[in-house]
DNA sequence: GTGGATCCTAAGTT
DNA sequence: AAACTTAGGATCC
């Protein structure tokens, strides 16, 4: 992982893991909502985590199209490959619970998860070995954006929120999904509500009584109803619906 | 119960 | 708008 400020200090892993997060009050506002009252026993916990952008963009990026092991291998390879060791880490965080619907935890602790530069710099060859796929051209192209200063993503970040994801969306393998991603768990946008296929189900079965929608008329509806707290009403919506496609 | 071949699947984007 | 890489999971011998 690269931090925001000193590497592991107590205050930006708290940040980062999004502890400092005021669930109980967030979480009583979301069961004003019928159908995410019925949830957050099953789903209560969740923080949002403050990830780094460059990270977070390469993370989704790789996640389209993907399932969720191989993302994780993808991103474990690119971190052994190219990121640089840490030395002296416990290895306090691998056994901890999962934070599930998060994008943390898939970079093993042991190794940075690679700068642009080291990415930019990185043989194609080299990347397809990250079982990266088709997808490794985004990353490598992206990659050189950032090294090469065409793209600035601090600066994204302080945009307002359409101009930031418009700008996200012209990134090669970057759409609506991936943006709003990097949005909510990046720049900490909480109005934003990626629609993923799961989300998607979500919302169709238990709020639009099994009636198909888009994403785009989804996410609209999600801002009406849910405003700044979106991105955490998607969080509790994601690990819900997962959870009970789940054998169990 | 185990091991391997085969088929299907997957946090969307182009 | 059909096609996309490829490891993992499911199913079936």
């Amino acid at each position: 992982m690269r931090w925001h400020g000193p590497a592991g200090s107590p205050a930006h892993l708290a940040l980062h893991l999004g502890a400092r997060e005021p669930l109980a009050e967030i979480e009583s506002a979301l069961a004003r909502d019928p159908v995410l009252r019925q949830m957050l026993p099953h789903t209560s916990g969740i923080a949002i985590m403050r990830q780094d952008p460059w990270e977070c963009l390469v993370s989704y990026v790789i996640s389209a199209f993907n399932n969720i092991p191989k993302i994780r291998l993808s991103v474990e390879h690119l971190a052994r490959r190219f990121g640089e060791s840490i030395p002296n880490t416990s290895d306090a965080g691998s056994g901890d619970a999962t934070r599930e619907g998060i994008d943390g935890g898939h970079n093993p602790v042991g190794w940075t998860f690679p700068s642009p530069e080291q990415l930019a710099a990185a043989s194609p060859a080299a990347l397809r070995a990250c079982a990266l796929g088709y997808r490794a051209r985004y990353v490598r192209d992206m990659a050189r954006l950032v090294a090469d200063g065409r793209l600035d993503l601090a600066r994204i970040a302080g945009l307002p929120f359409d101009e930031a994801r418009a700008a996200l969306i012209e990134l090669p393998g970057v759409g609506e999904k991936v943006a709003d991603c990097v949005l909510l768990f990046a720049f900490g946008r909480g109005e934003a509500f990626p629609v993923d296929v799961w989300v998607q189900r979500a919302v169709e079965r238990w709020y639009f009584s099994g009636r198909p929608t888009t994403p785009r008329a989804i996410r609209g509806w999600a801002k009406d109803r849910f405003g700044p707290l979106a991105g955490y009403a998607q969080q509790h919506l994601f690990v819900g619906a997962r959870r009970r496609s789940r054998t169990s």
